[in-house]
DNA sequence: TTCCATGCAAATCGTTTGCATAAAC
DNA sequence: GTTTATGCAAACGATTTGCATGGAA
């Protein structure tokens, strides 16, 4: 990230008012609202340098684009397997024995303990 | 899955054999060596019924195919987002204290508890 | 003889890349 | 004036789909 960019300023600034884990697609939409000359590849481009450099999160998705999250307190995630929605919880993993039992047993060091569950949200359930 | 095939039968011999997580890709690959006709869809089409029907696991990947698992005992999964080597490992992750943390949270309800957990492996790291 | 599974090719989805132009420094 | 970022369109990898054909019950 070396040159500043209007473009790179309007997506942080659409990430960190995005409170529902947005796709670069639904964040590409709405830079394109008030910019409508903005390209996805920019979007896409601007996102990836910002996960690299810790500045965003990224969520892999098993289905449908990848999210992002603009990291507030930290949180892991859980994913609705049905309907794909993401959803914040808190947990303590005791991370210094996972990390501890990981590392022993795989040789991964797990830097941020970035955890994703799997799960059937409530909305899915009731249908 | 209702009918029968000498394909499908073949496809789940190869993931029952593989200790490596392997891709739809590397199972097509190894299905195709005796099988020379088999088609791409094929593959892909049975594993994910035999996704569906639990009777393999699927990982879904950040980068790369997703991979699949024979399951044997229960494990869990930490990723190294360098390589994207699949590793196993065991931790007691309280389970029922976790699901219910989730539960109350979220809503969500996990089922099998799939975890998913990112790092760097040891390989990677020195490099 | 009806249904289900296959093989093929084309289509899809999310994302990345090459290249010429434009903006930052 | 030299980088670095953009916009566009085309390429990409992984997976899915439509459709005619072949095999299972």
């Amino acid at each position: 990230m070396k040159n500043y960019s209007r473009q790179r300023e309007e997506i942080i600034k659409v990430v960190k008012d995005s409170y529902n884990h947005p796709t670069a697609e639904d964040i590409y939409m709405i830079v394109k609202s008030n910019d409508p000359n903005v390209s996805r590849s920019t979007v896409y481009r601007n996102l990836g340098m910002l996960v690299e450099d810790n500045f965003i999160n990224k969520i892999p998705m098993q289905s449908g684009g990848d999210r992002y999250d603009y990291p507030r307190e930290p949180h892991s995630h859980v994913i609705c397997t049905k309907c794909g929605r993401v959803f914040d919880f808190l947990y303590d993993f005791e991370n210094n024995k996972l990390k501890e039992t990981i590392k022993k047993q795989t040789g991964v060091e797990i830097s941020d303990s970035r955890i994703s569950i799997q799960g059937i949200c409530d909305s899915c359930k009731n249908i």
